[in-house]
RNA sequence: GGGCAGGUGGUGGAAUGGUAUACACGAGAGACUUAAAAUCUCUUGGUCGUAAGACCUUGUGGGUUCGAGUCCCACCCUGCCCACCA
């Protein structure tokens, strides 16, 4: 997904290499250890050769486990990647036991600024970086044993891959949901580029520290607002964490208020503003605009001119991020007046940039009395304070109780809001948070956008396809139009120079624009920037149901059968990020007809951060990274599989522990001693079974390996050891194919065979012991037979010379049935 | 300032309102060994006690309950996300 942590090898393989010589783990030292280098390989190579993972059979029922879209960085992953990895293995191998068809795909989110800041840098072409990356990555994921489809996979930066992704820009551009204007970007004056949001770190360019400032370009959107009430809506239906739903449901950010004019005095114009409380119309004494409001300009009086235009240039050169961390707010008196359409009072308009030009209008009523940011405020230019009180009653009559900001309800709200809104004219309305999606990037390395411009009024325009829908502006003289489907993909081309000049590399390749004027006619030019990477990582799920498919993003049968994603697995990071643009694009698709469902990710499940040793986040200039190729190397893929699992609850984060996994090893090869001389003469561990099973459908895979553990403790004979090994195969896949092929001797793998079945009666001990308890304190336990009843467990008490005194000192008991009995005095 | 998680031994953590501290790590003692490693056995929340046992203990303080780590109220602390959103 995004570019996570970069990993620096080089400072930490000899810490590592000391580490594992001082914990002195040797498994060729003692007969009982198996030798995990040796079956983790052969096993690796005979379920590719034998295509145990693929998905391909439509007969069964579907069951779609994914991983969030991987970034290939340079250095490989460190050991908290494998985590949620390892999980969705552990589920798509569990499910495939259960006799599901599963589909476990694995691809490349490859686009992205690493790769071409390192063009910059080295000169190195994009396409070689990543290519090297990627094959790195996956001989990685091959040593962890992940059962993944390889058949599938797929790389954003493929043509193949991309041609969907600008066919997907195409039809929303056709559609109106993707649309151009002019809009403020981060831009840092010494690279000469736009930044992300993500790059800037406290008003800084990342890579330089300059000052980054706000600089108006002509953008690339998705029309993201069209669907904010149906992003919130959606949620309801989903099985998430709730958490993230709610964290959404904050970005999206729903209120709901009116909309209200104020007329300007001794002007024609009329200031429209959004608020929660008209109810507070009575508390208005000034007007805030912010500074980038169209009609600043417009009413500022000749006296004020000059600090107006001071104070708003002022502001243009402050970061957002200057803005918000300003302590104190600033703003300046424009000269002129509106009118309250409640009492008709005259109050002055001031601008302020604590007034955000793109929420609600731009424009705030400032009600000192009733809120904390106006109350700052005014207090600060001396400007008029009225609480809204009982005088004006008059006005409220009939409307419900007067409003005091500290008693306003929400039952009162339901009443007076609209009847308040009706009587000045305004009218009710919604807002959200919620911007338009951003898409422009002018990098190099990004799938290019498919549009055209052409000069305006060009009689050869749109060639086939629908009408456009794209928007003239300003007095330019082209005009972006859609390209023919036939034409795409738009190949990124490689003659460019990767040196930052402040426009889209893409501007300095001649092949780019080659036959655009024959196809498009004269003066046809190709737009130069390319798309942000969310847009490749926003459908590529659906690319996976189908991922050859020339004609097609995706069969329609294909999405028929595997979607939506049955469960999903990533980090909470990408919470209003990629899970929020994903269900954005599916919601457009369902409605343009492309897609029969509108929701991609029906369950969804966050694995927590592994910190270094230290308790830190693992990090380069830490130095505490843990690399997954060491652990692999000395441990086994199966120990580090089964210790990642083991450390805790699946969600939450916590530090890694070479000794930790240590213990887990040491499990394994307990489970190696026991199981040899296993037969095939077996009964099935009815309670382990069903602990396991239970834990499995709950994702409680800390609890699944120490269950197994204790089993393990306890475990005579070897009658136990085909279900064990079954249960034990999603967690520990080569030993397990290892026991159940050359101990148990079955001839095929163990992953084709099914998931053990157990009895609930058979689960459950014959006896139990039952907690003898004095007033809730424990005075000790009884053990008799299973579902004992009342009688008898006081019979069993009252034989025991040491708890007989409760039951002739009590004058009550509370029993509960194979768990307690409590007496009473 | 708003939202969401969470606070249990030396450590990671376990526990449908019913025996708190499972499992694992670490530590201590012992066995095997010339020795070490590995392996195996035992001990391991605290206080008092020779012992039997008693009392205390899940961030703090209240409450509900026969019984609370778990439910309710208030507070403290930590982490994450958002943050001048009218």
């Amino acid at each position: 997904m995004s570019e996570m942590c970069i990993v620096d090898k080089s400072p930490f393989v000899n810490r590592s290499k000391r580490a594992f010589r001082f914990l002195g783990y040797d498994s060729a030292m003692a007969k009982a250890k198996f030798n995990h280098q040796k079956i983790e390989k052969k096993w690796q190579k005979f379920w590719e050769a034998e295509g145990i993972f693929k998905a391909n059979e439509k007969a069964r029922e579907p069951f779609y486990v994914l991983d969030m879209f991987a970034y290939p960085s340079g250095e490989g992953m460190h050991v908290g990647h494998p985590r949620g990895y390892t999980a969705s293995d552990i589920l798509a191998k569990y499910y495939m036991m259960q006799g599901k068809n599963v589909l476990h795909p694995f691809g490349w989110d490859a686009f992205g600024l690493p790769a071409e800041n390192y063009a910059v840098k080295v000169g190195v072409p994009p396409a070689q970086t990543t290519k090297k990356n990627i094959a790195n990555f996956k001989r990685q994921l091959k040593s962890f044993g992940m059962g993944y489809d390889w058949d599938r996979e797929i790389n954003t930066s493929d043509p193949n891959y991309y041609k969907w992704t600008q066919w997907i820009f195409k039809v929303l551009f056709d559609n109106g949901y993707a649309y151009q204007k002019e809009a403020y970007a981060n831009w840092c004056p010494k690279c000469q580029t736009v930044l992300a949001n993500e790059q800037v770190v406290a008003g800084q360019c990342e890579r330089c520290d300059s000052a980054v400032e706000q600089k108006k370009m002509k953008q690339w959107f998705f029309k993201f607002t069209a669907f904010a009430q149906e992003l919130i809506d959606g949620l309801a239906q989903l099985d998430w964490p709730e958490s993230t739903k709610e964290m959404q449901k904050n970005w999206i950010g729903r209120s709901e208020g009116a909309e209200l004019e104020f007329a300007i005095d001794g002007g024609r114009d009329k200031i429209k503003v959004f608020t929660t409380r008209p109810d507070t119309l009575f508390g208005v004494t000034y007007m805030v605009l912010a500074p980038e409001h169209e009609l600043v300009e417009k009413i500022v009086t000749s006296e004020q001119k000059k600090a107006v235009e001071r104070y708003v240039a002022n502001a243009r050169k402050k970061s957002a991020l200057d803005r918000t961390a300003a302590k104190e707010k600033t703003g300046v008196f424009t000269g002129a007046y509106v009118v309250n359409p409640a009492n008709h009072e005259r109050v002055p308009v001031w601008v302020a940039d604590y007034v955000l030009a793109d929420y609600g209008f731009g424009a705030v009523m400032a009600v000192p009395a009733h809120d904390e940011r106006d109350n700052e405020f005014a207090k600060k230019y001396d400007l008029r304070i009225v609480r809204v009180i009982e005088s004006d009653e008059d006005f409220y009559a009939g409307y419900g109780k007067l409003i005091n900001s500290s008693e306003f309800d929400g039952q009162e709200s339901e009443k007076v809001i609209p009847a308040i809104t009706k009587k000045v004219g305004g009218k009710l309305t919604v807002q959200y948070k919620l911007h338009d999606w951003l898409i422009s990037r002018q990098r190099y390395w990004g799938a290019p956008i498919p549009i055209i411009y052409v000069p305006k009024g060009s009689p050869s325009v749109p060639r086939g396809g629908k009408k456009s829908v794209a928007p003239t502006y300003g007095g330019d003289s082209f005009v972006p139009v859609s390209m023919d489907e036939k034409d795409l993909p738009v190949i990124l081309p490689n003659d460019v120079d990767f040196k930052p000049t402040g426009e889209s590399p893409l501007a300095s390749s001649k092949k780019f624009q080659d036959g655009v004027e024959a196809r498009y006619g004269k003066g046809a030019r190709r737009e130069v920037d390319t798309m942000d990477t969310f847009v490749c990582s926003s459908w590529y799920f659906l690319r996976y149901c189908d991922p050859h498919n020339t004609k097609e993003f995706a069969g329609k049968d294909s999405l028929k059968y595997w979607m939506p994603v049955d469960f999903y697995v990533g980090g909470a990071e990408h919470t209003n990020g990629h899970l929020l643009y994903a269900r954005f694009m599916v919601k457009v698709l369902h409605k343009l007809g492309y897609l029969d469902f509108d929701e991609p990710f029906l369950k969804l499940r966050h694995q927590g951060m592994i910190q270094g040793e230290d308790g830190e986040k693992m990090s380069k200039s830490r130095g505490n990274v843990v690399n997954p190729d060491e652990v692999v190397e000395h441990y086994g893929a199966d120990t580090m599989r089964m210790y990642e699992m083991f450390m805790g609850p699946f969600a939450m984060s916590m530090p890694w522990s070479t000794q930790g996994m240590v213990g887990v090893r040491r499990f394994l090869d307990k489970v190696w001693g026991k199981v040899q001389g296993a037969d095939k003469k077996q009964e099935t561990p009815h309670a382990l079974v069903a602990k396991v099973t239970e834990d499995m459908e709950g994702q409680k895979f800390n609890t699944v390996v120490s269950t197994m553990m204790e089993f393990i403790n306890e475990a005579q004979g070897t009658s136990w050891v085909r279900d064990f090994t079954l249960l034990l195969a999603p967690f520990a896949p080569h030993l397990a194919e290892e026991i159940w092929q050359n101990v148990l001797g079955e001839k095929a793998s163990v992953f084709e065979d099914r998931w053990p079945r157990f009895d609930t009666k058979r689960a459950q001990a014959a006896s139990v012991v039952i907690a003898v308890q004095e007033m809730g304190k424990l005075r000790g336990t009884v053990e008799i037979a299973r579902d004992a009843s009342e009688r008898d467990v006081l019979a069993a008490v009252e034989q025991n010379d040491k708890l007989t005194r409760l039951v002739q000192n009590s004058k009550k008991h509370v029993f509960v049935p194979n768990k307690i009995i409590n007496f009473i005095n």
